[in-house]
DNA sequence: GCCAACGTTGGC
DNA sequence: GCCAACGTTGGC
C-alpha cells in the first residue's frame, strides 16, 4: 500500500477543519497541478494512509494522519464558473481534474516541523520532494521507509541531532 | 513582506 | 519546439 503526503494551508483548511467535517471527510478539490493530478487519479486507493501537512504557516510540518476515503473521481469545482478553481478547459465528458475524499484519522502528538525533516534530507528522506528547496508539489508519495522514519519522530521531544543532557 | 523555485502560458 | 514572461507556492 502506498502512502501519501498532502499539503494544506491551515488558514484555508486545517486538520482541525477536517476533523470537524461530517464523517470527518472532505473532498480534496482544487488540485490543479498535472503531476499531483496523475498520482491522485492513477495511483490512489481507498485506505491509503496520508500524512497531513500544514504549509504556509508559522511552523510548517506534518500535523496528523488521514486516509483516502474514496476512489478518484472528476473534480466538480473545475466545471463551476463560480468556483475559485474553475477551469473552462475541463469538460464533464473529458474531465481534466480529479479528487478523492480524505478522511481524518488522528492528530500527531506533536507537529513534526519541516525544519526537522530537512535534517534528514541527505539521509532517510533523500529524494523526497518535500525536503527539496522551493518544492511546490502539494501531493507526493511516501514510501514505507519514509513513513516509518517520519512517524518515528513523533515520540521524540527533541530532534536526535540536538542531543540531550549528559 | 520578501524572494527563490518552479509550472504554465503564449509569442514566435 | 523554444523560451521569456508571468503567476503561484511556500519557506523564512
Amino acid at each position: 500500500m502506498n502512502g501519501w503526503l498532502m499539503k494544506s494551508e491551515p488558514d484555508t483548511f486545517s486538520l482541525d477543519d477536517l476533523a470537524a467535517r461530517p464523517n470527518q471527510t472532505e473532498p480534496w478539490d482544487g488540485v490543479r497541478n498535472y503531476q499531483a493530478r496523475n498520482m491522485l487519479r492513477d495511483q490512489m486507493r481507498v485506505g491509503d494512509p496520508i500524512l497531513f501537512y500544514h504549509s504556509n504557516c508559522a511552523v510548517p510540518g506534518v500535523v496528523g494522519l488521514a486516509e483516502v476515503a474514496s476512489a478518484p473521481r472528476p473534480d466538480p469545482t473545475a466545471f463551476d464558473p463560480e468556483a475559485r478553481y474553475f477551469d473552462p478547459k475541463s469538460d464533464p465528458s473529458r474531465p481534466r481534474w480529479y479528487l478523492v475524499d480524505v478522511r481524518y484519522v488522528r492528530h500527531l502528538r506533536r507537529t513534526i516541523p519541516l525544519a526537522e525533516l530537512k535534517g534528514a534530507a541527505k539521509g532517510a528522506l533523500e529524494g523526497m520532494p518535500l525536503v527539496r528547496n522551493g518544492n511546490r508539489l502539494s501531493i507526493m508519495p511516501v514510501n514505507s521507509a519514509q513513513w516509518a522514519f517520519i512517524l518515528g519522530l513523533e515520540e521524540l521531544a527533541q530532534p536526535l541531532n540536538q542531543g540531550v543532557a549528559p
